[in-house]
DNA sequence: ACAATTTTCGCAATCGATTGCAAGCTAAAC
DNA sequence: GTTTAGCTTGCAATCGATTGCGAAAATTGT
């Protein structure tokens, strides 16, 4: 695939023609063949069906003439693009960073092109992301845009384009996906909590329309009760986005209630920052009077303070992960239909501590 | 172009076929006219050429049968691809994210796609990655990795690509760029570390190589001058990178001369985390003993303690108007050569302070 | 009403590569 | 020494849209 451009080859061409280029015609004069010969000599799944030395011959020719093929052709004639469509809710929550560096890490060692796109939460803008990369014939695309209820996610299975999910998955069953284990991580943070002596444990949780929400969520309970603990519904509220404000609201509406709780357990670190900006507008301590913490393990916030004890996920992993088995999607490659889940990891910092006294 | 598909026409086509697609020459028997019609008739710059009813006539009948044009087929014909590279060193740095939202949304307004891939600052894949773009015909480059003396960019530039620097720029002239007006965001740093009383101001340098360290480095010395502050070489060293262990390093080295200086400027924010963590090794309190100072305004920094003053950059608004430029290079409308200075801004948070005692 | 334009539209080539089919060639089998 | 089978390579159609050119139609002018 990747041929080297011999530097005489590249000079020549540079130089002598503007804009004009070396198509497979071109190398097929020079060796002497017939173009589908060149076309059959170039494509390793091909070059059997040729003569060893001619399959060399031609070879030569193309490099000698420095020819590049041409994808947009190729791709006319083979309907495939080697085009993998990416679309996430917002490039600037550091979430997505790593994971889009491991899909693209992946995408392009296989000779694959990431298209990327942001759609800010907007179901009309994943919509019209999803249509225009289909339309631009995209061999397969990773979501990271689900909602627990998707239409668009139900339509693709329906027309049978691969589709992989990440981060977030779908209730519709059939399709692909890559995402944390938000039910163990909820349970490292709870088992954490329990584990250093707190009793009465809130909790601010995730849109129960997304399915990291709902996992949290979930999760959250079933380590409360595994751990013997009440679960009081009362320290119980939901932010209706996994933002700083809404963690801010959520947490006044929490702290409005004036019942006694220790530690606060937040769905997502975004939640938590706004969580401890609220407890600290409340005049209490993190961590003296509440333990604080996080999910998700954003970057740089080691450095704040109180630096939040919070849940790793494998991001990077989770994309490269997620670019291989969009790749053998593409492929036609006749694998199941997975589900994987990826370990999370308990990063304990200073926000939490033993509760003030017993 | 973006031409509502009518439910009816959606669901009798993923319906009834499978694979299969509704090409130009279904549309034009569909209508009674000739391809060559139906493709004037929807491409606005020719419908003119038809009668004004013929046009609607033939848009009707796309519209029924939800005709959905093929990028690739035109592409081939057109030579054009819609499509900009955008070559970043590394996403995970949080500068780039805004840049690349800034990018995305004008570029994909105008009906154009970006592919975007890192680098992790590699020559190598520098060049791999604008050579792979190219191959992909790419209309147009937008390079966030440029060094002052780069012959990749030349290349571009004597091949007549369009290209739009951004962030940093070269040496070379003849090539668009939007940058930060560096010279000017040093000053603000400058002039408000004077204005609180420094006199020994030190300086942890970005690499000269990149023109950001360049222009901050001269920034910072023409400030100084400006100021009529002393400038003491001794207090000056340079980083070989923007990276935190540089910074780290950096001021290690600068910290091992044992000269007092009150104030450290870094040339960006990630040096100055560095400089933070050598500086608490050394027993030193920021801003009590030494006031520092960054230089982009990285997201959540603010939360950090001391929360560093810093310079903000216009990220958003430099990708969106690199991606205005780049489509106007790409449409080859004829724009003159420009050079884009973003005005910074200073922005106060607790890493600085009035020096303890004169 | 007829000639001279100007509009409007169809024809066919083209972009560059891929691939089913068939022809030519080689080597093995009888 | 043929015949048959198998291997190589060429031929030509094709992917879907665009566009220069010319023919037909509509418009204008006289």
């Amino acid at each position: 695939m990747q041929r080297g451009l011999p530097l005489h080859a590249a000079m020549f061409y540079t130089g002598a023609m503007k804009r004009s280029r070396v198509t497979l015609r071109h190398v097929a004069d020079h060796a002497g063949v017939h173009p589908s010969t060149v076309s059959r000599a170039l494509n390793p799944e091909t070059r059997t069906m040729l003569k060893p030395d001619l399959a060399a011959r031609v070879a030569r020719a193309a490099s000698e003439l420095g020819y590049r093929p041409h994808p947009i052709a190729s791709s006319l004639r083979t309907n495939r693009t080697q085009t993998i469509g990416v679309v996430i809710p917002d490039l600037t929550n550091p979430l997505f960073p790593p994971i889009i560096r491991g899909i693209e890490d992946r995408l392009s060692a296989a000779g694959y092109t990431a298209i990327i796109a942001n759609t800010d939460n907007d179901r009309a803008r994943d919509r019209l992301t999803v249509e225009r990369m289909r339309g631009r014939r995209v061999d397969g695309l990773i979501l990271a845009t689900a909602r627990r209820r998707d239409p668009l996610i139900a339509e693709c299975r329906r027309d049978d384009i691969p589709v992989v999910l990440i981060n977030r998955t779908t209730d519709t069953d059939g399709i692909a996906c890559i995402i944390n284990d938000d039910a163990l991580g909820m349970r490292l943070v709870v088992d954490h909590m329990v584990a250093m002596g707190h009793e009465r444990i809130a909790y601010v949780g995730g849109p129960p329309t997304l399915s990291t929400g709902h996992m949290r969520n979930e999760g959250f309970e079933n380590a409360m009760r595994a751990a013997n603990r009440r679960i009081d519904p009362d320290l119980i509220v939901h932010a209706d986005a996994f933002r700083e404000e809404s963690g801010l609201e959520a947490a006044h509406a929490l702290l409005a209630k004036a019942l006694p709780f220790t530690a606060l357990i937040a769905a997502n670190d975004l939640l938590a920052l706004g969580c401890l900006d609220a407890l600290k507008e409340a005049g209490l301590d993190c961590p003296r009077d509440v333990s604080v913490t996080g999910f998700n393990d954003m970057p740089f916030l080691e450095r704040a303070v109180p630096a939040l004890t919070t849940v790793r996920i494998a991001h990077y992993h989770m994309g490269a992960q997620a670019a291989d088995l969009i790749l053998a999607l593409a492929r036609d490659e006749d694998i199941p239909v997975q589900r994987i889940l990826l370990e999370p990891e308990l990063v304990i910092r200073t926000s939490t501590a033993a509760p003030r006294a017993l």
